[in-house]
DNA sequence: CCAAAAAATGACCTTTCGGTCATTTTAATA
DNA sequence: TATTAAAATGACCGAAAGGTCATTTTTTGG
């Protein structure tokens, strides 16, 4: 990796919890400036605007957080303790997978009336996430885990909205209580579709 | 009301939605200009600053949404009928009850981090819409609508969480497609509680 | 209807914004 | 190691931000 691919890297990982902190339009060039500890100049050798600065550091929030969840879903075997885990890595709104929290709530919910390349980026995210969960439904449906009358990808989207609204519930009361008592709803609504 | 209060709750109600859809930070008080007509200097006249109108715009925007949802669930006697007409004036992201959707997730969201003063007053919020929710739960119960054995500050804050994660999912998607498909599952779940 | 108070105006202030660029420093390579 | 290419710098730019204030216009109440 050249020099210049070392410091760009570096300025989006630096830039990224700002941006899901801040938001887009409150992050100021500034803000990247102190946390590099890089001139202005720098920062436009690498990223032609602000713009592109931030679609990046949104591209990293989100696949760190795809990254985390992953890495947990792999230290379990059955369909069923991947998808508690999923639940628990994701809705710990006191110690995120990423900081700053969700950023596709964060980005969503900043750019669905702004800025529809964003909008669009978070989209596919979003569809990504349900998908995985309705695959791992599905999966545990074939391996004779969960019953085969369950409707997995209606149930991948009702679980995604469970955890979306419960983590914003929990976040603005700044502690992970109502977003816990999703989750073992969400856990029972899981066990109860075991065979 | 006098000249003075009229002005003041005019710049109040054309700069609501303009905060809503674009975010406190990201609101110039040159958009608020333009939206009203009227100078800086007014302006600065009913608002000692742009904090203060902010926080004015943003109960106005809670307040509006909360009587919207109050007058459609006047129009219905069941609780059931009540429960119903709750989900769906909230969970219309194409049509929603006030401009730029659900005032608690765009606030909310952009504030958990950075501005303690607004997320207390959504937090605040939040609590009160799982409060009406518990409500009309508990007095379903007790009019023999609703199963005893029902749990109605849990149902609550599930209920409220998994149309929050609807609008979220479909305010992105741009279409009511998978909120829809939330409520109805959401309305499944409430008719199994009747009696 | 008139005097005092309130409201409205817009020029003006400072600061910060995103962005540029000539120059210097560092890295890459032949 | 010498030459060239890339990276880093920071002063600088125009625009726009939030906010102020002397002045003018409009309400208000006796």
């Amino acid at each position: 990796m050249s020099k210049g691919e070392q410091t760009r890297q570096f300025i989006i990982e630096k830039a990224a919890p700002i941006f899901n902190i801040k938001g887009v339009e409150a992050t100021a060039m500034s803000d990247i400036m102190q946390a590099t500890k890089l001139s202005k100049g720098s920062l436009y050798v690498h990223f032609e605007n602000k713009e592109v600065l931030a679609l990046a550091a949104i591209d990293y929030n989100m696949d760190m957080l795809g990254k985390k969840v992953l890495a947990k879903l792999s230290t379990h075997k059955t369909m069923k303790g991947k998808l508690f885990a999923f639940i628990d890595v994701f809705a710990d709104v006191i110690n995120p997978p990423v900081e700053g929290g969700c950023p596709m709530i964060n980005f969503g919910m900043e750019a669905d009336d702004t800025n529809p390349v964003i909008k669009k980026k978070v989209h596919s995210r979003i569809e990504y996430a349900q998908q995985l969960l309705a695959e791992l439904l599905q999966e545990g449906i074939q391996k004779g885990e969960f019953k085969a009358s369950l409707n997995y990808k209606e149930f991948a989207t009702i679980m995604f909205a469970m955890l979306e609204g419960g983590i914003i519930i929990s976040r603005v009361a700044g502690n992970n209580t109502k977003v816990n008592l999703v989750s073992k709803a969400l856990k029972k609504m899981i066990t109860a579709q075991l065979v």
